[in-house]
DNA sequence: AGTTTGACATGATGCCCATCATACGAAATA
DNA sequence: TATTTCGTATGATGGGCATCATGTCAAACT
Protein backbone atom coordinates (compact mmCIF):
# COMPACT_ATOMS: atom_id res chain seq x y z
CA UNK A 1 0.00 0.00 0.00
CA UNK A 2 0.94 3.45 -0.19
CA UNK A 3 1.34 6.31 1.59
CA UNK A 4 -0.50 9.26 0.83
CA UNK A 5 2.43 11.73 -0.14
CA UNK A 6 3.42 8.87 -2.24
CA UNK A 7 -0.37 8.88 -3.59
CA UNK A 8 0.28 12.23 -4.34
CA UNK A 9 2.97 12.53 -6.06
CA UNK A 10 1.82 9.85 -8.17
CA UNK A 11 -1.42 11.79 -8.73
CA UNK A 12 0.94 14.78 -9.97
CA UNK A 13 3.34 13.00 -12.05
CA UNK A 14 0.05 11.66 -13.76
CA UNK A 15 -1.32 14.97 -14.25
CA UNK A 16 2.21 16.44 -15.71
CA UNK A 17 2.69 13.60 -17.86
CA UNK A 18 -1.00 14.28 -19.71
CA UNK A 19 -0.97 18.25 -19.16
CA UNK A 20 2.96 17.79 -21.26
CA UNK A 21 1.46 15.69 -24.11
CA UNK A 22 -1.72 17.64 -24.65
CA UNK A 23 0.56 20.76 -24.34
CA UNK A 24 2.80 19.36 -27.58
CA UNK A 25 -0.82 18.10 -29.65
CA UNK A 26 -3.06 20.82 -29.14
CA UNK A 27 -0.64 23.93 -27.84
CA UNK A 28 -1.22 26.15 -25.07
CA UNK A 29 -5.26 27.11 -25.46
CA UNK A 30 -5.48 22.78 -26.28
CA UNK A 31 -4.22 21.74 -22.48
CA UNK A 32 -7.65 22.73 -20.72
CA UNK A 33 -7.52 21.62 -16.68
CA UNK A 34 -10.13 19.40 -17.43
CA UNK A 35 -9.10 17.50 -19.91
CA UNK A 36 -5.64 17.10 -18.28
CA UNK A 37 -7.25 16.00 -15.74
CA UNK A 38 -9.64 13.71 -16.75
CA UNK A 39 -6.66 12.30 -18.97
CA UNK A 40 -4.80 11.65 -15.59
CA UNK A 41 -8.02 9.89 -13.85
CA UNK A 42 -8.88 12.39 -11.56
CA UNK A 43 -11.42 14.95 -12.07
CA UNK A 44 -11.38 18.68 -12.39
CA UNK A 45 -11.83 20.02 -8.87
CA UNK A 46 -8.80 17.98 -7.89
CA UNK A 47 -6.47 20.34 -9.92
CA UNK A 48 -5.92 23.14 -7.54
CA UNK A 49 -4.15 20.71 -4.91
CA UNK A 50 -1.31 20.09 -7.57
CA UNK A 51 -1.14 23.76 -9.04
CA UNK A 52 -2.09 26.79 -8.39
CA UNK A 53 -3.47 27.90 -11.56
CA UNK A 54 -2.77 26.95 -15.61
CA UNK A 55 -0.11 28.88 -15.64
CA UNK A 56 1.57 27.57 -13.34
CA UNK A 57 0.73 23.52 -14.96
CA UNK A 58 1.75 25.23 -18.18
CA UNK A 59 5.11 25.93 -17.12
CA UNK A 60 5.86 22.49 -15.31
CA UNK A 61 4.78 20.44 -18.49
CA UNK A 62 7.30 21.99 -20.51
CA UNK A 63 9.52 21.81 -18.36
CA UNK A 64 9.09 18.01 -18.05
CA UNK A 65 8.04 17.59 -21.55
CA UNK A 66 11.90 18.61 -22.16
CA UNK A 67 13.47 16.73 -19.90
CA UNK A 68 12.22 13.28 -20.55
CA UNK A 69 13.29 13.71 -24.22
CA UNK A 70 16.21 16.27 -24.94
CA UNK A 71 18.69 13.72 -24.80
CA UNK A 72 16.25 12.10 -27.36
CA UNK A 73 17.77 14.22 -29.56
CA UNK A 74 21.14 15.51 -28.62
CA UNK A 75 23.63 13.52 -26.59
CA UNK A 76 27.64 13.71 -26.70
CA UNK A 77 29.63 15.22 -29.34
CA UNK A 78 31.78 12.38 -29.76
CA UNK A 79 33.74 11.79 -33.15
CA UNK A 80 33.55 13.40 -36.73
CA UNK A 81 33.73 16.99 -37.40
CA UNK A 82 31.21 20.00 -35.86
CA UNK A 83 29.65 19.99 -39.44
CA UNK A 84 28.99 16.08 -39.20
CA UNK A 85 27.80 16.54 -35.46
CA UNK A 86 25.13 19.04 -36.84
CA UNK A 87 24.30 16.79 -39.17
CA UNK A 88 23.79 13.76 -37.48
CA UNK A 89 21.51 15.99 -35.01
CA UNK A 90 19.14 17.05 -37.48
CA UNK A 91 18.94 13.46 -39.02
CA UNK A 92 17.57 12.66 -35.71
CA UNK A 93 15.54 15.16 -35.41
CA UNK A 94 13.56 15.66 -38.82
CA UNK A 95 12.23 12.81 -38.84
CA UNK A 96 8.49 11.93 -40.16
CA UNK A 97 7.89 10.07 -36.86
CA UNK A 98 8.91 13.08 -34.99
CA UNK A 99 6.68 15.23 -37.29
CA UNK A 100 3.80 13.02 -36.76
CA UNK A 101 3.76 12.91 -32.96
CA UNK A 102 4.43 15.97 -31.10
CA UNK A 103 2.99 14.82 -28.54
CA UNK A 104 6.28 12.87 -27.87
CA UNK A 105 8.17 15.50 -29.30
CA UNK A 106 9.93 18.33 -28.76
CA UNK A 107 8.09 20.92 -27.12
CA UNK A 108 10.22 24.12 -28.21
CA UNK A 109 9.14 23.03 -31.82
CA UNK A 110 5.64 22.42 -30.77
CA UNK A 111 4.80 25.61 -28.92
CA UNK A 112 7.33 28.38 -31.09
CA UNK A 113 4.75 30.65 -32.80
CA UNK A 114 2.37 30.54 -29.25
CA UNK A 115 4.99 31.18 -27.38
CA UNK A 116 5.64 34.89 -28.36
CA UNK A 117 2.27 35.38 -27.09
CA UNK A 118 2.18 33.91 -23.53
CA UNK A 119 2.64 35.08 -19.97
CA UNK A 120 6.28 36.39 -18.85
CA UNK A 121 6.79 33.44 -16.54
CA UNK A 122 6.10 31.19 -19.22
CA UNK A 123 8.59 33.15 -21.98
CA UNK A 124 10.96 32.64 -18.89
CA UNK A 125 10.97 28.93 -18.95
CA UNK A 126 10.58 28.76 -22.22
CA UNK A 127 14.05 30.96 -23.18
CA UNK A 128 15.55 28.27 -19.98
CA UNK A 129 14.67 25.19 -21.17
CA UNK A 130 15.74 26.67 -24.60
CA UNK A 131 19.04 27.64 -23.89
CA UNK A 132 19.84 24.02 -21.78
CA UNK A 133 18.79 22.50 -25.36
CA UNK A 134 21.68 24.25 -27.37
CA UNK A 135 24.24 23.79 -24.69
CA UNK A 136 23.01 19.95 -25.20
CA UNK A 137 23.49 20.55 -28.79
CA UNK A 138 27.13 21.85 -28.52
CA UNK A 139 27.58 18.83 -27.25
CA UNK A 140 27.67 19.70 -23.01
CA UNK A 141 24.72 20.14 -21.06
CA UNK A 142 26.73 22.17 -18.12
CA UNK A 143 28.40 25.28 -19.66
CA UNK A 144 27.08 28.13 -21.73
CA UNK A 145 28.58 28.02 -25.53
CA UNK A 146 30.12 31.34 -27.00
CA UNK A 147 31.23 32.85 -29.79
CA UNK A 148 31.35 31.00 -34.00
CA UNK A 149 29.80 27.59 -31.80
CA UNK A 150 27.03 29.91 -30.35
CA UNK A 151 26.14 30.88 -33.65
CA UNK A 152 25.98 28.18 -35.22
CA UNK A 153 23.85 26.49 -32.87
CA UNK A 154 21.39 28.95 -33.02
CA UNK A 155 21.03 29.18 -36.69
CA UNK A 156 21.04 25.34 -36.01
CA UNK A 157 17.99 25.08 -33.60
CA UNK A 158 16.42 27.92 -35.72
CA UNK A 159 16.51 26.21 -38.73
CA UNK A 160 14.88 22.87 -37.42
CA UNK A 161 12.67 24.08 -35.52
CA UNK A 162 11.27 26.00 -38.51
CA UNK A 163 11.51 22.91 -40.06
CA UNK A 164 9.45 20.91 -38.32
CA UNK A 165 7.04 24.10 -37.51
CA UNK A 166 5.99 24.60 -41.37
CA UNK A 167 5.88 20.82 -41.91
CA UNK A 168 3.34 20.16 -39.62
CA UNK A 169 1.44 23.10 -41.00
CA UNK A 170 1.30 22.46 -44.34
CA UNK A 171 -1.32 19.75 -45.80
CA UNK A 172 0.27 18.15 -48.63
CA UNK A 173 2.51 15.31 -47.35
CA UNK A 174 4.89 15.39 -50.06
CA UNK A 175 5.87 19.20 -49.59
CA UNK A 176 6.17 18.21 -45.74
CA UNK A 177 8.75 15.41 -46.61
CA UNK A 178 10.52 17.86 -48.40
CA UNK A 179 10.99 20.47 -45.98
CA UNK A 180 12.07 17.97 -44.06
CA UNK A 181 14.96 16.25 -46.58
CA UNK A 182 15.49 19.94 -47.19
CA UNK A 183 16.72 21.25 -43.75
CA UNK A 184 18.78 18.04 -43.03
CA UNK A 185 20.77 18.68 -46.42
CA UNK A 186 21.05 22.17 -45.41
CA UNK A 187 22.35 21.89 -41.36
CA UNK A 188 25.49 20.46 -41.89
CA UNK A 189 26.23 23.56 -44.20
CA UNK A 190 25.66 26.15 -42.12
CA UNK A 191 28.54 26.12 -40.34
CA UNK A 192 31.55 28.14 -40.95
CA UNK A 193 34.60 27.70 -39.74
CA UNK A 194 35.75 24.27 -38.38
CA UNK A 195 35.42 23.89 -34.63
CA UNK A 196 38.11 21.81 -32.78
CA UNK A 197 36.24 19.18 -30.19
CA UNK A 198 38.07 19.74 -27.26
CA UNK A 199 37.49 15.81 -25.88
CA UNK B 1 -22.28 59.35 -51.34
CA UNK B 2 -21.53 55.89 -51.69
CA UNK B 3 -23.77 53.39 -53.14
CA UNK B 4 -24.82 50.17 -50.84
CA UNK B 5 -22.16 48.03 -52.33
CA UNK B 6 -19.34 50.09 -51.96
CA UNK B 7 -20.08 50.52 -48.33
CA UNK B 8 -20.16 46.69 -48.26
CA UNK B 9 -17.24 46.18 -49.68
CA UNK B 10 -15.87 49.16 -47.69
CA UNK B 11 -16.75 47.45 -44.52
CA UNK B 12 -15.39 43.86 -45.37
CA UNK B 13 -11.86 45.67 -46.56
CA UNK B 14 -12.15 47.41 -42.62
CA UNK B 15 -12.74 43.99 -41.14
CA UNK B 16 -10.22 42.16 -43.14
CA UNK B 17 -7.49 44.59 -42.46
CA UNK B 18 -8.30 44.27 -38.55
CA UNK B 19 -8.29 40.53 -39.18
CA UNK B 20 -5.56 40.19 -40.34
CA UNK B 21 -3.75 42.31 -38.06
CA UNK B 22 -5.00 40.27 -35.17
CA UNK B 23 -4.29 36.76 -36.51
CA UNK B 24 -0.67 37.89 -36.66
CA UNK B 25 -0.45 39.76 -33.14
CA UNK B 26 -2.63 37.30 -31.19
CA UNK B 27 -2.94 33.92 -32.80
CA UNK B 28 -6.09 31.72 -34.19
CA UNK B 29 -7.68 32.34 -31.14
CA UNK B 30 -6.82 36.03 -30.45
CA UNK B 31 -8.54 36.89 -33.24
CA UNK B 32 -12.04 36.85 -31.87
CA UNK B 33 -14.98 38.21 -33.77
CA UNK B 34 -16.13 41.05 -31.47
CA UNK B 35 -13.06 42.33 -31.22
CA UNK B 36 -12.11 42.39 -35.15
CA UNK B 37 -15.26 43.89 -35.87
CA UNK B 38 -15.04 46.29 -32.79
CA UNK B 39 -11.27 47.10 -34.12
CA UNK B 40 -13.53 47.65 -37.77
CA UNK B 41 -16.04 49.71 -36.46
CA UNK B 42 -18.89 47.52 -36.12
CA UNK B 43 -20.75 45.41 -34.01
CA UNK B 44 -20.64 41.48 -33.87
CA UNK B 45 -24.03 41.12 -35.24
CA UNK B 46 -22.99 42.18 -38.53
CA UNK B 47 -20.01 40.01 -38.89
CA UNK B 48 -22.55 37.31 -40.52
CA UNK B 49 -23.26 39.40 -43.44
CA UNK B 50 -20.03 39.15 -44.59
CA UNK B 51 -18.59 35.71 -44.02
CA UNK B 52 -20.47 32.29 -42.78
CA UNK B 53 -18.21 31.59 -39.69
CA UNK B 54 -14.44 32.33 -38.40
CA UNK B 55 -12.98 30.02 -40.20
CA UNK B 56 -14.01 31.82 -43.34
CA UNK B 57 -12.78 34.95 -42.23
CA UNK B 58 -9.29 33.48 -40.57
CA UNK B 59 -8.76 32.22 -44.33
CA UNK B 60 -9.65 35.26 -45.69
CA UNK B 61 -7.33 37.46 -43.52
CA UNK B 62 -4.74 34.63 -43.87
CA UNK B 63 -4.35 35.52 -47.59
CA UNK B 64 -4.80 39.54 -47.28
CA UNK B 65 -2.07 39.14 -44.64
CA UNK B 66 0.48 38.13 -47.20
CA UNK B 67 -1.15 39.80 -50.37
CA UNK B 68 0.21 43.15 -49.09
CA UNK B 69 3.70 42.56 -47.88
CA UNK B 70 5.07 39.39 -49.87
CA UNK B 71 6.50 41.91 -51.49
CA UNK B 72 8.59 43.84 -48.80
CA UNK B 73 10.61 40.72 -48.18
CA UNK B 74 11.05 39.03 -51.55
CA UNK B 75 10.92 40.82 -55.08
CA UNK B 76 13.08 39.66 -57.93
CA UNK B 77 16.32 38.42 -58.21
CA UNK B 78 18.28 40.68 -60.02
CA UNK B 79 22.18 40.50 -60.15
CA UNK B 80 24.80 38.70 -57.68
CA UNK B 81 24.63 35.27 -56.99
CA UNK B 82 22.30 32.79 -55.52
CA UNK B 83 23.96 33.00 -52.20
CA UNK B 84 24.15 36.73 -52.10
CA UNK B 85 20.16 36.48 -52.91
CA UNK B 86 18.97 34.56 -50.00
CA UNK B 87 21.78 36.85 -47.70
CA UNK B 88 19.86 40.08 -48.76
CA UNK B 89 16.65 38.17 -48.21
CA UNK B 90 17.62 37.45 -44.74
CA UNK B 91 18.54 40.86 -44.30
CA UNK B 92 15.63 41.78 -44.90
CA UNK B 93 13.11 39.77 -43.49
CA UNK B 94 15.20 38.95 -39.96
CA UNK B 95 15.14 42.85 -38.82
CA UNK B 96 14.17 43.87 -34.92
CA UNK B 97 11.18 45.61 -36.56
CA UNK B 98 9.93 42.61 -37.65
CA UNK B 99 10.05 40.71 -35.12
CA UNK B 100 8.53 43.85 -32.83
CA UNK B 101 5.59 44.61 -34.96
CA UNK B 102 3.82 41.12 -35.89
CA UNK B 103 1.08 42.56 -36.80
CA UNK B 104 2.36 44.14 -40.01
CA UNK B 105 4.52 41.11 -40.56
CA UNK B 106 5.05 37.69 -41.98
CA UNK B 107 1.99 35.43 -41.35
CA UNK B 108 3.71 32.46 -42.13
CA UNK B 109 6.23 33.16 -39.35
CA UNK B 110 3.60 34.44 -36.92
CA UNK B 111 1.45 31.18 -36.77
CA UNK B 112 4.28 28.62 -37.71
CA UNK B 113 3.06 26.12 -35.01
CA UNK B 114 -0.77 26.85 -34.54
CA UNK B 115 -1.24 26.26 -37.89
CA UNK B 116 -0.60 23.04 -37.42
CA UNK B 117 -3.37 22.16 -34.97
CA UNK B 118 -5.97 24.36 -37.58
CA UNK B 119 -8.63 22.74 -39.57
CA UNK B 120 -7.98 21.45 -43.23
CA UNK B 121 -9.04 24.14 -44.69
CA UNK B 122 -6.82 26.65 -43.29
CA UNK B 123 -4.10 24.11 -44.12
CA UNK B 124 -4.68 24.41 -47.24
CA UNK B 125 -4.37 27.97 -47.42
CA UNK B 126 -1.47 28.44 -45.22
CA UNK B 127 0.21 26.08 -47.80
CA UNK B 128 -1.28 27.70 -50.76
CA UNK B 129 0.19 31.24 -49.55
CA UNK B 130 3.43 29.10 -48.57
CA UNK B 131 3.90 28.13 -52.14
CA UNK B 132 3.64 31.39 -53.59
CA UNK B 133 6.07 32.95 -50.91
CA UNK B 134 8.43 30.02 -52.19
CA UNK B 135 8.34 31.06 -55.92
CA UNK B 136 8.58 34.49 -54.59
CA UNK B 137 11.87 33.46 -52.58
CA UNK B 138 13.37 31.52 -55.92
CA UNK B 139 13.05 34.84 -57.64
CA UNK B 140 10.02 34.10 -59.65
CA UNK B 141 6.10 34.94 -58.49
CA UNK B 142 4.68 32.65 -61.04
CA UNK B 143 6.52 29.52 -62.32
CA UNK B 144 6.88 26.45 -59.75
CA UNK B 145 10.80 25.97 -58.99
CA UNK B 146 12.64 22.83 -58.91
CA UNK B 147 15.36 21.03 -57.68
CA UNK B 148 18.43 22.27 -56.09
CA UNK B 149 17.04 25.68 -56.07
CA UNK B 150 13.86 24.05 -54.68
CA UNK B 151 15.46 22.41 -51.38
CA UNK B 152 17.56 25.55 -51.21
CA UNK B 153 14.53 28.22 -51.03
CA UNK B 154 12.47 25.18 -48.33
CA UNK B 155 16.12 25.28 -45.60
CA UNK B 156 16.41 29.21 -46.29
CA UNK B 157 12.72 29.56 -45.69
CA UNK B 158 12.69 27.21 -42.35
CA UNK B 159 15.29 28.92 -41.06
CA UNK B 160 14.30 32.44 -41.36
CA UNK B 161 10.42 31.47 -40.04
CA UNK B 162 12.16 29.67 -36.90
CA UNK B 163 14.53 32.03 -36.50
CA UNK B 164 11.62 34.71 -36.28
CA UNK B 165 8.97 32.49 -34.27
CA UNK B 166 12.47 31.69 -31.74
CA UNK B 167 13.51 35.66 -31.35
CA UNK B 168 9.86 36.32 -30.22
CA UNK B 169 9.20 33.94 -28.17
CA UNK B 170 12.49 34.76 -25.86
CA UNK B 171 12.38 36.89 -22.85
CA UNK B 172 15.98 37.96 -23.24
CA UNK B 173 16.64 40.79 -25.80
CA UNK B 174 20.10 39.92 -25.92
CA UNK B 175 19.11 36.03 -26.85
CA UNK B 176 16.06 37.36 -29.12
CA UNK B 177 18.86 39.66 -31.16
CA UNK B 178 21.46 36.90 -31.41
CA UNK B 179 19.03 34.36 -32.58
CA UNK B 180 18.35 37.24 -35.61
CA UNK B 181 22.36 37.91 -36.62
CA UNK B 182 22.77 34.01 -36.64
CA UNK B 183 20.18 33.29 -38.92
CA UNK B 184 21.51 36.00 -41.02
CA UNK B 185 25.00 35.13 -41.00
CA UNK B 186 24.03 31.25 -41.89
CA UNK B 187 21.15 32.18 -44.41
CA UNK B 188 24.11 32.90 -47.57
CA UNK B 189 25.81 29.56 -46.23
CA UNK B 190 23.30 26.88 -46.57
CA UNK B 191 23.07 27.07 -50.94
CA UNK B 192 24.75 23.70 -51.85
CA UNK B 193 26.26 24.72 -55.42
CA UNK B 194 25.55 28.40 -57.12
CA UNK B 195 22.53 28.42 -59.33
CA UNK B 196 22.36 30.46 -62.69
CA UNK B 197 20.27 33.57 -62.63
CA UNK B 198 18.80 33.34 -65.93
CA UNK B 199 17.86 36.71 -66.65
C1' DA C 1 -44.93 56.62 -53.06
C1' DG C 2 -44.97 52.13 -51.54
C1' DT C 3 -42.44 47.95 -51.09
C1' DT C 4 -38.53 45.17 -50.68
C1' DT C 5 -33.84 44.33 -49.65
C1' DG C 6 -29.91 43.84 -46.86
C1' DA C 7 -26.22 45.82 -43.89
C1' DC C 8 -26.00 46.61 -39.34
C1' DA C 9 -27.31 46.74 -34.18
C1' DT C 10 -29.10 44.65 -29.99
C1' DG C 11 -29.72 41.12 -27.35
C1' DA C 12 -30.36 36.26 -26.61
C1' DT C 13 -28.50 31.35 -26.43
C1' DG C 14 -25.59 27.83 -25.37
C1' DC C 15 -21.06 26.08 -24.92
C1' DC C 16 -16.46 25.82 -22.94
C1' DC C 17 -13.49 27.01 -19.46
C1' DA C 18 -10.86 28.54 -15.11
C1' DT C 19 -11.61 29.00 -10.54
C1' DC C 20 -13.83 28.48 -6.14
C1' DA C 21 -16.99 26.50 -2.26
C1' DT C 22 -18.28 22.74 -0.15
C1' DA C 23 -18.55 17.93 1.08
C1' DC C 24 -16.65 13.21 1.54
C1' DG C 25 -13.71 9.66 3.08
C1' DA C 26 -9.52 7.48 4.02
C1' DA C 27 -5.09 7.92 5.96
C1' DA C 28 -2.37 10.01 9.69
C1' DT C 29 -2.22 11.22 14.35
C1' DA C 30 -3.39 11.49 19.17
C1' DT D 1 -10.99 4.89 19.26
C1' DA D 2 -11.52 9.78 18.45
C1' DT D 3 -9.89 13.59 15.87
C1' DT D 4 -7.52 15.97 12.39
C1' DT D 5 -5.69 16.41 7.83
C1' DC D 6 -5.97 16.71 3.04
C1' DG D 7 -6.47 14.69 -1.66
C1' DT D 8 -10.29 14.21 -4.30
C1' DA D 9 -15.26 14.70 -6.05
C1' DT D 10 -19.39 17.38 -6.97
C1' DG D 11 -21.37 21.24 -8.10
C1' DA D 12 -21.61 26.23 -8.42
C1' DT D 13 -20.10 30.79 -10.54
C1' DG D 14 -18.81 33.89 -13.80
C1' DG D 15 -16.56 35.25 -17.94
C1' DG D 16 -15.60 34.74 -22.79
C1' DC D 17 -16.94 33.27 -27.06
C1' DA D 18 -19.34 31.86 -31.62
C1' DT D 19 -23.59 31.86 -33.49
C1' DC D 20 -28.37 33.01 -34.16
C1' DA D 21 -33.04 35.68 -33.78
C1' DT D 22 -35.00 39.70 -34.28
C1' DG D 23 -35.52 44.59 -35.09
C1' DT D 24 -34.28 48.88 -37.66
C1' DC D 25 -33.34 52.01 -41.12
C1' DA D 26 -31.77 53.68 -45.42
C1' DA D 27 -31.03 52.61 -50.08
C1' DA D 28 -32.74 50.24 -54.23
C1' DC D 29 -36.47 48.98 -56.87
C1' DT D 30 -41.31 48.81 -58.92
Amino acid sequence: MQTRLEKKQESRRRILQSASKRLRREGLNGAGVASVMDDAGLTHGAFYSHFRNKGELARAALEEALLHNRKRWTGKWRDGSWSKHLSRLASRYLTTKHRDNPEDGCALAALCSEAARSDPDFQQAYETELLKTLRAIGGDIEADIEGQKRDDVLAFFSLVVGAIALSRAVSSEQLSNDILESAKEAAGKLVSGEIKNEH
